[in-house]
RNA sequence: GGCCCCGUCGUCUAGCGGUUAGGAUCCAUGGUUUUCAUCCAUGUCACAGGAGUUCAAUUCUCCUCGGGGUCACCA
């Protein structure tokens, strides 16, 4: 059975490179009837917390992912690692390092200033003497000094380094006791069962580590799947910095998850010419294989159209649910199916939409001076005057039935449609633009509009 | 700097030796609309460069250039 795994570190708010390796590791677990499991890695205690876990977990809930199984937490998990730890020790495979941390920077510059590499130099490798006084050791695993590490990347192909260039004896075990990370994602992933490990290529370098750590315990190597990072406008990869990274943030500003999820699935892998994907099509259709080997810029010009795709494509009484959050209450308002059916073709967000149900159902206060100069001229108000007349002796319900009255306007007093479509418009939302007047209107209702046309005729003559 | 990865329209991508290099988005224009938006149509725009291999390279190889990632007692 395929297992595949999202193991953050509860830094932070879940931001959208990490989604997107969620996602794709999400996918491909169901596309094979697998499992998708979550680990949190705690191990750093100084960094981590537990409102970044809930953040995580709050993000997963919005967008309908789902881990399986319980959550693992790597901070509770200390035995483990101290059992293999031994092991290793135990077994010759790793060594006490009594190297303090300025011997070890001093090392380090002494190497930067002769332009080799920094590494430590192996000399607690074999050494059998007596401990160096108030030095709490670390504990460093024996690495390969040469040959070659062969990765098999379902993504990148196969890719070699050479052990001479990339490994040293590294520390698996901090002086006080707590293990690296290196060492903790080996183990996890073996214990739980994780044979296929989907994650970003910035770990693509840490692979031959933990393969060292593989071999040293005798584990099973998974299949990686190293996906490219998303890069940002300046093509670097994407940062806090870049504004707009963390995945709630888009449910702010009324981002719909199908959207995101849709949007973030074909950044880096496609099928075909298809842009849209519901969910179940993106888990009939997912395999990480078919992942683009270079990075891809975020831009979310695609998103915009995406999302709008979305939104014309909810049932109203959908789209009035999730308004609400917007300040938006329109669940039990008798014309919501007219108001959105004409609103929602012109919202790119959630948010946008519900600006324009506000704009429509509020009474203007003021009109736009470009609009009155050029609507209420003429005898725009006459017209408006004769369409009041027309309402208050008749009791019109539905668009048509406005817009029926605003054609025999038009023809009793022989002009144009325009004469009385803009002067209309302006009393109506104070502006140009916007969807049909008669669905306004009809919106709005018959007592509303009139008392908006006299208020247009009052504050502007 | 060492090591590793990457390089098709502005952006997301299709392509897997022979194509008028396709789609989407963005942008522009036209149509539809009382207006705006939607929608429809049309158009502009790309194989980083150079050597090979081959009858034939966007596709394979090498080099150059460019970009990125990573080099901790962080994850």
């Amino acid at each position: 059975m395929v297992v595949t795994r999202f193991a953050p570190s509860p830094t932070g708010y879940l931001h959208i490179g990490g989604l997107r390796t969620a996602l794709l590791s999400y996918l491909w677990a169901k596309n094979r009837g697998g499992k998708f499991v979550l680990r949190i890695e705690d191990t750093d205690k100084a960094r981590n917390s537990e409102e970044a876990t809930q953040a995580i977990l709050k993000a997963f809930e919005w967008l309908g992912l789902e881990a399986d199984g319980e959550i693992t937490y790597q901070s509770q998990r200390d035995e483990i690692y101290a059992k293999y730890i031994k092991q290793l020790l135990d077994e010759g495979k790793a060594y006490k390092c009594y190297m303090s941390k300025e011997e070890l920077t001093q090392l380090r510059e002494t190497q930067m200033a002769a332009k080799e590499r920094t590494m430590y130099d192996g000399r607690y490798h074999d050494f059998t003497g007596t401990p160096p006084e108030g030095v709490a050791p670390v504990i460093r695993i024996k690495s390969p000094k040469t040959g070659e590490i062969l990765v098999h990347d379902g993504v990148k192909g196969t890719i070699s380094f050479q052990a001479e260039d990339i490994l040293d004896d590294f520390v698996i075990a901090r002086a006080d006791g707590a293990p690296t990370y290196n060492f903790v994602v080996a183990i996890d992933d073996h214990l739980m069962g994780i044979n296929e490990v989907i994650r970003g290529d910035d770990h693509l370098s840490n692979t031959p580590k933990q393969i060292v750590v593989y071999e040293a315990l005798g584990f099973d190597i998974p299949a990686f799947y190293h996906v490219p990072m998303i890069h940002n406008s300046n093509g670097k990869k994407l940062s806090k910095r870049d504004g707009a990274t963390d995945v709630m943030d888009y449910k702010e500003m009324g981002y719909t998850p199908q959207a995101l999820l849709n949007f973030l699935v074909r950044l880096g892998w496609s099928h075909g010419d298809q842009e849209i994907f519901s969910f179940e099509e993106m888990i009939e259709l997912f395999n990480p294989k078919d992942i683009n080997k270079s990075a891809s810029i975020y831009n979310t010009e695609k998103l915009d159209w995406l999302n709008s795709h979305y939104i014309k494509n909810t049932s109203n009484a959908e789209l009035a649910e999730l308004l609400t959050p917007y300040g938006v209450v329109l669940t039990s308002h008798d014309k919501k199916e007219i108001l959105l059916d004409a609103l929602k073709e012109r919202a790119k967000t959630l948010k946008e939409l519900a600006a324009l149900v506000t704009e429509i159902v509020t009474t203007p206060s003021e009109y736009e001076a470009k609009a009155v100069k050029k609507a209420f001229k003429d005898a725009a108000f006459e017209v408006l005057e004769a369409y009041s007349e027309k309402l208050k002796a008749n009791e019109p319900h539905l668009p048509t039935d406005y817009h029926a009255l605003m054609e025999e306007v038009v023809s009793e007093m022989e002009i144009g449609f325009g004469k009385i479509g803009m002067p209309l418009r302006v009393a109506l939302l104070g502006k140009m633009g916007g969807p049909n007047i008669d669905v306004i209107m009809a919106v709005v209702g018959k007592e509303e509009t009139l008392l908006r046309i006299a208020k247009a005729i009052e504050k502007n003559s």
